[in-house]
DNA sequence: GTATCAAAGGTCAAAGATAGTCAAAGTCAA
DNA sequence: TTGACTTTGACTATCTTTGACCTTTGATAC
């Protein structure tokens, strides 16, 4: 198990009985025995807004990383999704949009699995690269407002 | 006896007792005197969702291959169908399919609304006609694979 | 107040650790 | 002999770890 995989679950553990957490990023670097950035990387990596996460901080004395689990209504989430899709976009970002709304129980499993699967890159092989994101877009989109109606 | 062989094999006692098994690249490689890419080979050609199995990946320190054996019990139809369907599908067919399914309980409601919106050709409006039939086959059938996990 | 300083946290790019891709070369059975 | 299957390795993509340097904030000295 790497480092990243422990910070997180140190992180989501500290936010179990809450939905949310405030670390001191020194603090917990030298009780992992890492530099303080791996912190920054891990927190990049892993609690972005796409994976459902909101994170505050401040520097100086006192500082602080806060991080919360955003909890948001079901249907507004979708939509804010489905209105946030651009003309474009690309596997992983669409990747991490559909596994959020699976963690977040708006997505059952095979709804992921196939909507993941109608969005992999590997299933467009025939289509030119250049219009991937596109199609990736129209597809998720369509898929989406189907599951709404 | 072949190295692909072998290494199949070793894979598949590693699954013999969990359906499951997540192998090191490297680690594997040096353990059998072959290639890291040896091992890709093998799963590409072996271990594929057509084969019944799902392989997941990680890069990167910590980095892992994950196989996983998909057990189909009442899939049987779906494993057909997956496997009557050519190159191509036109829309019209597609739906029909789609539909049956869904007859059959076999396809929940929001699991076919999803499905028929990702095949459907209005969906495609950026994609060339002439690669529409070829792109709906792959997206069904990935689909459908999906849904078999 | 303002200047200065120490204590946080932030950024970024390089190096390290894995896995993926692809095409050329090899092997083997029909 | 030929075509499908295998084996290899060079090159690529992605994820992680580390460290040097930057910015922000609050406290203290004047």
């Amino acid at each position: 198990m790497n480092l990243s995989k422990e910070i997180a679950g140190m992180i989501l553990d500290m936010m179990s009985d809450s939905d949310s957490t405030e670390i001191r990023r020194n603090d917990l670097a030298e009780q992992l025995g890492c530099v303080p950035s791996q912190i920054n990387y891990v927190i990049s990596s892993r609690f972005t807004p796409e994976h459902g996460y909101i994170v505050e901080s401040r520097r100086g004395g006192g500082g602080y990383i806060k991080i919360t689990r955003a909890t948001y209504n079901l249907d507004t989430l979708k939509m804010h999704l489905i209105n946030s899709i651009g003309e474009k976009i690309d596997e992983k970002t669409c990747r991490a949009h559909l596994v959020n709304l699976h963690d977040r129980g708006l997505l059952g499993d095979n709804e992921v699995l196939m909507m993941l699967a109608a969005t992999a890159d590997n299933t467009y092989h025939d289509v030119p690269q250049e219009l991937r994101d596109k199609l990736r877009a129209c597809i998720l989109k369509q898929m989406l407002i189907s599951t709404m109606k």
